[in-house]
DNA sequence: GCCAACGTTGGC
DNA sequence: GCCAACGTTGGC
């Protein structure tokens, strides 16, 4: 397998938290409407790859888990469903919009690394987390991931 | 609840 | 293609 890359997934705990994952164990990464973070899913990232678990709007919002991209892209269901919030009349099933991957939990970290403990963190300045701050799917450098895991440790 | 940042939409 | 209006995200 090619050297896969890290991640960072963001999610409101109310809505979908750790602990649901924790519990689920695997789930379809469904909702996202932001082209840059589909590109990501649809043509970056590799089954295997690590994803940091990022709780936002949360008290206080950081780094709560660690997950793994467990499957290859494909269409995000929700689109299709007139039902659902994340509908989108304009996206077809012979042409798709928005694609997805499959999220597999792997730990609960320790601690939550805050993100005010990453604002503080001089290793941590450059994340994409701090520069593109609504983007809810971006890649973390190795040494960015290591750094964190290695905080949350205490 | 406020608001800054920023992505999307639509008129022209 | 520009840009104003509008909607959403997410920190605080």
């Amino acid at each position: 397998m090619a050297e896969g890359r890290a991640w960072l997934v963001k999610s409101e705990p109310g809505d979908y938290s750790i602990d649901d994952l924790a519990r689920e164990k695997r789930v379809p990464w469904t909702g996202v409407r932001n082209y840059k973070a589909r590109n990501f899913m649809r043509d970056a990232m590799k089954v295997g790859d690590p994803a940091l678990f990022y709780h936002s709007n949360a008290d206080p919002s950081g780094v709560v888990g660690l997950a793994r991209v467990a499957s290859e892209p494909y269409p995000d269901p929700l689109q299709f469903d007139r039902r659902s919030p994340y509908f989108d009349a304009k996206s077809s099933r012979e042409d798709p919009r928005w694609q997805l991957v499959d999220i597999a939990f792997v730990e609960k970290l320790p601690r939550i690394v805050s993100l005010g403990e990453i604002k503080g963190h001089p290793a941590l300045k450059e994340m994409a987390l701090l520069k593109l701050s609504r983007l809810s799917v971006q890649p973390v450098r190795e040494a960015e991931l290591q750094v964190i895991l290695r905080l949350a440790e205490g």
